[in-house]
RNA sequence: GCGCGGGUGGUCGAGGGGUAAGAUGCCGGCCUGCCAAGCCGGUGACGCGGGUUCGAAUCCCGCCCCGCGCACCA
């Protein structure tokens, strides 16, 4: 059965998955907290993403970044250009334009930037609302990164930013990481953290925050062997719904290939970009995201980001909102280290055999919450007669077990207390002693705990319990000695 | 940010100038040999601020928040 946002973000609040934050002050557009249920699950997911690209590899390093930096990275990154805007509104209708956008539609040409220089154009052209033909207000500054003052003085000069994105970290240490990574190429490195844009209406739940957290690798790559992928077979024969910008011009549907295809046809700017789009969708599999519900979308011209050459958004296909990106994969090329050189004048280069090179950069870059949201969306599951239960891999679920005495009363309840103390030192897990067996049940299942383990009868005879599976509802019946060793094969066999 | 529609216990949801339904959840008790059973008891709400009025959850104004459309979304 269909699922409705209006049920998801009922259980989410409900069950303390996340919710709006503040909300006895009637709550704060765009930021979010998650309750006891989803802070397990975005731990889990995080520390599996982590896994999946950092400690199963040996060619990308972490990071763990501070939120704020020197200003002067993010005017070299371009992000004060491109983030500060002079926005001018309209008098009658109050629309908002930017004053550059209206200036050059009309074909007039911007030397100086500044809202004095941008105002004297305006009036010069008389530029009005392109809606409503109103008179337009003076140039009013917009900025989409957040400030801080920084220091006890609050003035233009103690300015500092919230960052937007966790990966000019990664640039400004590129030095560094040349030497952990002891002179080679490729390497890469990951750091996830909070993120915070002033978005102009935060919408769609969790989708669009003001704040949330951001997961992201820089992959460097030597330009000159950028179709020279050693590990392009792991992905080469994922098949998925590809979208390239000439298809979307065509007004042509997405056409399903495989990356190895796409690749020879060249859909992707080099091997190493497919070979991260496919490296996603294969972590996205792993998680419990059909690759069915997945499709590759390719930005166009008109979208691309100041520092990209091309894009790709992976979009999850929500039910109650249709094809988002839950993450966006670019080739930066060597865009942000050459700038940071400029600005820094600092020589950002890796020193190969003889050569001194500048390494382009592919970045992977997933927003957390869409990911969450989409494994939330993917798992939420109803059956026919009603029954509501998350079908989460153990490896994301908020808690692998709950021990539940069959009745609420003695001496099932003490048995259950030993069973949950031998449990809980090796999984997430609870004991519920409340409300009837069934009742139990459907309370585990709402929130994806994975096992219930259920003291009965039979286990005060012979020291056996049974283990419930979420999805099936099935039971089978193992030793209190072996429930640890079974579980564990359970999650290990997990498909 | 603009326009339209909304905001009532944790959740869902009736009502709409004078005592705030119902359902569900949750807690306690009884019962209970496996999937939200039953019985008894309990808990808990009109987004915030101002105005009109003898009296406002209800009418008016402002704000906040949610949804939809537009705009925005490196």
């Amino acid at each position: 059965m269909t699922i409705t946002l209006e049920e998801l973000v009922s259980l989410c609040k409900r069950r303390g998955i996340i919710f709006p934050s503040s909300e006895i002050y009637g709550g704060f557009a765009g930021f979010f907290d998650y309750g006891p249920v989803g802070v397990e699950i975005r731990k889990n997911l995080l520390d599996w993403w982590w896994d999946f690209f950092v400690r199963q590899r040996d060619d990308v390093l972490g990071l763990y970044p501070a939120i704020i930096m020197n200003p002067r990275v993010w005017i070299a990154s371009g992000h004060v250009e491109r983030f500060i805007d002079w926005i001018v509104e309209c008098k009658n209708c109050h629309g908002l334009y930017r004053a550059d956008e209206l200036l050059e539609e009309k074909g007039i040409k911007i030397t100086d930037y500044s809202p004095e220089a941008l105002s004297k154009l305006i009036k010069e052209h008389n530029v009005r609302c392109p809606s409503c033909g109103g008179e337009l207000s003076e140039p009013r500054k917009f900025n989409l990164m957040m400030e801080t003052y920084i220091g006890p003085i609050k003035d233009e000069t103690s300015i500092a930013y919230l960052r937007p994105e966790t990966a000019q970290a990664m640039f400004v240490n590129f030095k560094l990481y040349v030497t952990y990574a002891r002179n080679r190429l490729p390497f890469g490195i990951a750091a996830f953290g909070k993120v915070f844009r002033n978005e102009i209406s935060p919408r769609g739940f969790i989708f669009r925050c003001r704040e949330f957290e951001i997961a992201e690798i820089e992959y460097f790559i030597d330009p000159e062997r950028a179709n020279d992928c050693p590990y392009f077979h792991e992905v080469d024969k994922i098949i998925v719904k590809i979208w390239t910008k000439e298809t979307q011009k065509k007004g042509e549907e997405p056409k399903e290939m495989s990356i190895g295809d796409a690749y020879n046809d060249g859909v992707f700017s080099n091997m190493w970009h497919a070979y991260w789009v496919g490296k996603s969708l294969e972590w996205f599999s792993q998680i419990g995201i059909s690759l069915e519900h997945l499709r590759v979308r390719e930005h166009l011209e008109t979208e691309l980001a100041h520092y990209a050459l091309q894009t790709f958004d992976i979009e999850y296909y929500f039910p109650f909102m249709g094809w988002k990106e839950i993450e966006g994969i670019a080739n930066r090329t060597d865009y942000d280290l050459k700038h940071h050189m400029k600005f820094s004048k600092e020589k950002l280069y890796v020193p190969l055999s003889g050569r001194k090179v500048i390494p382009h950069c592919i970045e992977p870059s997933w927003g957390v919450e869409r990911t969450f949201f989409a494994v939330i969306t993917e798992a939420y599951t109803k059956t026919s007669d009603g029954r509501v239960f998350l079908k989460l891999h153990p490896k994301l679920a908020p808690y692998i077990a709950g021990v539940y005495p069959l009745l609420s009363r003695e001496p099932f309840i003490t048995k259950a207390r030993e069973v949950h103390k031998l449990l809980k030192k090796k999984f997430t897990c609870y004991l519920d002693v409340s409300g009837s067996i069934g009742r139990r049940y459907a309370r585990a299942d709402e929130i994806g705990v994975s096992f219930g383990i259920t003291i009965d009868h039979q286990t005060l005879e012979d020291d056996t319990v049974t283990i419930r599976f979420r999805d099936t509802r099935e039971q089978i019946r193992v030793k209190i000695s072996d429930l640890v060793k079974t579980i564990e094969e359970l999650i290990e066999k997990w498909e």
